[in-house]
DNA sequence: TATTGACTTAAAGTTAACTTTAACTTCTAT
DNA sequence: ATAGAAGTTAAAGTTAACTTTAAGTCAATA
């Protein structure tokens, strides 16, 4: 099966400009055209692409994600390479999602400062609690927020 | 306890300009000054600055962060515009996370697809491996990135 | 066959969040 | 008293990842 760029960018959910940016910057060198210059996108392409969606989630650069691709065009001799990326990658996303975790608590003990606000009517209430007087779980964070 | 510009970048973990540039955008209208004209950071601004930059990592605009600036200044009549904001972020954390879930879950296919291609010294071998031959985890994900 | 929608390119424009620069002033330490 | 570090502003520059525009070509349908 093949499909135009505008039917590859609806099945990606990107428009079609994003694909011929990609293509522009060396992200697509697998690329086929018709005779006439229109890009033949195949069932293959849309994993590449989904990986490229994927590295570019992680936080890679284009041009980064371009070596990758470099990496893939090179065939079974970059195996090791490839897989060495793909770690760095998930070492990444896991500190991503600890940092992500951190906002999620002061997040949290937001919406826990301002529901005790509001049943009191002021921010004077937890504002003034001393450490033991609120949540056990709400300490540590308070404490990050304060010097 | 009162900082400079340069104490308050550095126990924050950023550049002063940046410092310069928020409060030119308006996300420290409490900011005092010295006679001469430099800023005096107070001990509460850092908790300001750790709620902004909280803020910033959930996803939130500058001028967007502005607007909860200017609630915080109405005070107490807005505790609850203030509650519901938070809300918002967390509900938008929970999707980022689960995104990020979803990125670091097809990471992880991708480091199991390299480890099999690397014992095997070709990725032909999990490429062609049927859907009962590869790891019962790996099945959906894979399922995902083919069209 | 003619219209219309989708494709093509190169080049310019956009956006957000800073950062840098230049020209100047103020503070700190010897 | 003076050097140098750090503060000030306004304005321009940076960067990444697109998006838009303009001018044109191609493909499908009535």
């Amino acid at each position: 099966m093949t499909y135009t760029i505008g039917e590859m960018a609806k099945l990606l959910d990107v428009a079609p400009s994003t694909l011929r940016y990609y293509d522009k910057e060396g992200l697509l060198p697998f690329m086929e055209r018709t005779e006439s210059g229109i890009r033949i996108f195949k069932d293959s392409d849309y994993g590449i692409l989904k990986i490229i969606h994927c590295l570019k989630a992680t936080g890679m650069q284009i041009k980064d994600i371009k070596e990758f691709i470099n990496l893939v065009m090179q065939g079974d001799e970059s195996i090791d390479a490839r897989l060495e990326l793909f770690k760095k990658r998930k070492a990444e996303l896991e500190k991503q999602m600890a940092d992500l975790q951190e906002t999620m608590d002061t997040v949290n003990f937001k919406c826990w400062y301002y529901e005790t606000a509001k049943k009191a009517g002021t921010t004077d209430v937890p504002d003034n609690m001393t450490d033991d007087e609120l949540p056990e779980d709400m300490r540590k964070i308070r404490a990050k927020l304060r010097k």
